[in-house]
RNA sequence: GCGCCCGUAGCUCAGCAGGAUAGAGCGGCAGAUUCCUAAUCUGUAGGUCGUAGGUUCGAAUCCUAUCGGGCGCACCA
């Protein structure tokens, strides 16, 4: 229930009687109209452009575009007061027993509060993590993993489709290295002395179990193979026990993936080979020569005649290259394929998640959907800038060395899922982050995290006392649905009901700009307004929330908090966090 | 050399696709605990929104240029 919409609706519906009344032009474009909270709040409840946005359309100036709305907007049910204020902002002052009803419609629907339906149940494909099977999960995947699984729960939440997809890198040259180090290891279980692991190969720990479970399985069969013998086989198998290990890494950030494209299975389908003779009937492709890059040009350079893709006839700077030296496809090639891949499985909206260092492709992406879509579907690729682990102050240092480098795992194990999506949720995904071991597990109001918890506890808390103080009061959801609410018109309660109040709005612009981290700072907000009024009680007895001589008045109050928590948990739910009870 | 991202209070960051006097936390200063968890709250000081132009009723937000920081730059994935 989006209350803002809804005096939206009621407005275009005064507009146009005023158009019917000939008092307004008969065609106005009512797309830039917002009615959206005021900046200060002494303002009134809402605001709308309207009479800014109308006014040239309409022939007259702001002011006496408000001033011939303004009567007619009095007439909206719940409107209370109408001014004209600023350049031509009309703002709306609301009566009391509509944020009232507001607070009794979100306790009888504590789930489908937040719900939206702008997305209509179009489908949309998520895809994100998407790292390569040659290891464990390290914590530069963890921002990506976490984004991609939010921004997935918020478009949910908003009426799309979902569908969280990882798309798995298993037909390139590393995956051979994976191979060969896990036959490495598959001889070491068999008791060989393989010495250091030659440079080149993956040196980690984590292929060990993979070799013992091949030599379990094989024996010393492998051994007698040649290279063209054993490869395909310890191909699959690596893939395998890669993925396995990487699912694992996720489930224990509690995210789960809907579908796993395989690359090299695209290949098997033919479908890289249709999807590029699509382009090329487009006459997309051309065989030409690249200018060499400006500046320092790379080692190996020379100037010779590519496969390219048409990429500047669709916004990308210079035309790409598909096949490599050797003839095969690059890697660009099969990444067309597979977004024609999902735009063929029907997805028309489609948003990839990737590191800050694949920014450079984005363009090229993008254009080549809009090749092979014809423009009919949308690609929006979202950017996680690096996440730099502090500790004690000092960056972590990582270096590619054997084993030093942190896994998620890890960090994780060391201060829980929560604590990670939490804060790698709370800072724009553009912008790079600092992840201080301490800092994000401290208790204090310094740590959002903990900040929002305890409010929710707290909250938990007021409950649990309030059974206590008044025994048999039915202080259930449905009850508190019901209860009288006529009582709520502190201006402190009814601001935090304006607060909840947001909560469809955000949520809907949060789903449309692909940016789950306003939900973090929303529910940030909202629980430093709960912190704010919880405090009130400290100065002032009577505004503490159980007031046991007065039932009706507490609640009232009961009602107000629980709604408040159940937002929290909402917009907590979307974020991936857990919402506690207590503190400890 | 080209492209992308970032530049907002001393520090870390928001700013709801152009709106009213630019916000929050930390840090500074001044306060609030017989009482629902003070693990919190209240007040106050602090900004030429990197700089210069432009677009219009109106710009931190859009456009151009410029400075500073990060990332990437044929054939790896």
């Amino acid at each position: 229930m989006n209350l803002f919409k809804h005096f939206k609706d009621e407005l275009f519906a005064r507009i146009k009687s005023l158009q019917l009344d000939g008092r307004l032009p008969g065609e106005l474009d009512l797309s830039s109209v917002t009615v959206e909270p005021p900046r200060d709040p002494s303002h009134g409840d809402m605001a709308t452009n309207a009479a800014m946005v109308l006014a040239r359309p309409a022939g007259l100036n702001p002011r006496q575009l408000a001033d011939l709305m303004a009567p007619v907007l009095r007439t909206i049910p719940g409107v209370v007061g109408v001014n004209i204020a600023g350049p031509g902002f009309i703002n709306l002052r609301l009566a009391e027993n509509v944020w009232q009803q507001l607070l009794a419609l979100i306790l009888s629907d504590l789930g489908g509060f937040g719900a939206s339906d702008i997305g209509a149940g179009r489908p949309v494909n998520v895809e994100f993590v998407s790292a390569n099977p040659t290891g464990p999960m390290h914590v530069g995947h963890c921002r990506g993993a976490v984004f991609g699984d939010a921004l997935s729960a918020l478009l949910g939440r908003a009426g799309y489709k979902v569908c969280r997809e990882y798309y798995v890198n298993d037909a390139g040259a590393q995956i051979d290295v994976v191979a060969k180090s896990a036959f490495l290891r598959y001889r070491e279980a068999l008791g060989e002395d393989i010495g250091e692991i030659p440079e080149g190969l993956y040196p980690g720990e984590y292929l060990k179990p993979l070799g013992a479970a091949l030599a379990k399985t094989h024996g010393a069969a492998l051994l007698n193979l040649d290279e063209e013998g054993w490869l395909p086989l310890l191909r699959d198998a690596s893939i395998d026990a890669m993925m396995a290990l990487i699912r694992d890494d996720l489930l224990a950030l509690g995210i789960r993936h809907d579908v796993f494209s395989s690359e090299a299975a695209l290949h098997r389908a033919g479908k890289v080979d249709t999807a590029l003779a699509e382009l090329e009937e487009r006459g997309q492709i051309y065989v030409g020569v690249l200018e060499p890059p400006k500046g320092k040009l790379p080692e190996d350079w020379e100037e010779r005649p590519q496969t390219l893709f048409r990429a500047t006839a669709f916004g990308d700077d210079v035309d790409r290259p598909l096949k490599k030296a050797d003839g095969t496809w690059t890697y660009f090639a099969s990444d067309i394929a597979y977004h024609k891949d999902k735009l063929d499985r029907g997805f028309t909206e489609q948003i990839d998640v990737w590191g800050a260092d694949h920014a450079g492709y984005i363009k090229r992406m993008q254009s080549a959907l809009k090749a092979i879509s014809d423009d009919k579907a949308t690609l929006d690729i979202k950017i996680c800038q690096l996440v730099r682990l502090m500790r004690n102050g000092e960056p972590v240092k990582m270096s590619k060395r054997k084993g030093d480098f942190i896994t998620l795992r890890e960090v994780v194990d060391e201060v829980g899922a929560d604590v990670v999506r939490f804060i790698m949720l709370f800072r724009k995904n553009d912008a790079s982050l600092d992840f201080d071991f301490a800092k994000v597990t401290e208790q204090s109001k310094e740590n959002p995290v903990f900040y929002v918890q305890y409010a929710h506890a707290r909250i938990a808390s007021v409950l649990k006392n309030a059974a206590d103080a008044m025994p048999g009061q039915d202080m259930s959801d449905r009850a508190l649905a019901r209860v009288n609410l006529t009582f709520l018109s502190d201006e402190a309660e009814l601001g935090l009901v304006k607060i909840l109040a947001q909560y469809p709005r955000q949520i809907e612009s949060a789903a449309e700009a692909h940016e789950p981290h306003r939900i973090a700072f929303y529910i940030h907000d909202l629980a430093s307004a709960f912190h704010g009024l919880w405090n009130r009680g400290k100065d002032d007895p009577r505004l503490r929330f159980i007031q046991p001589e007065r039932p009706d008045a507490t609640l009232t109050r009961l009602a107000l908090i629980r709604a408040t928590q159940a937002v929290i948990a909402d917009g907590l739910a979307i974020l991936g966090v857990t919402p506690v009870q207590e503190m400890r």
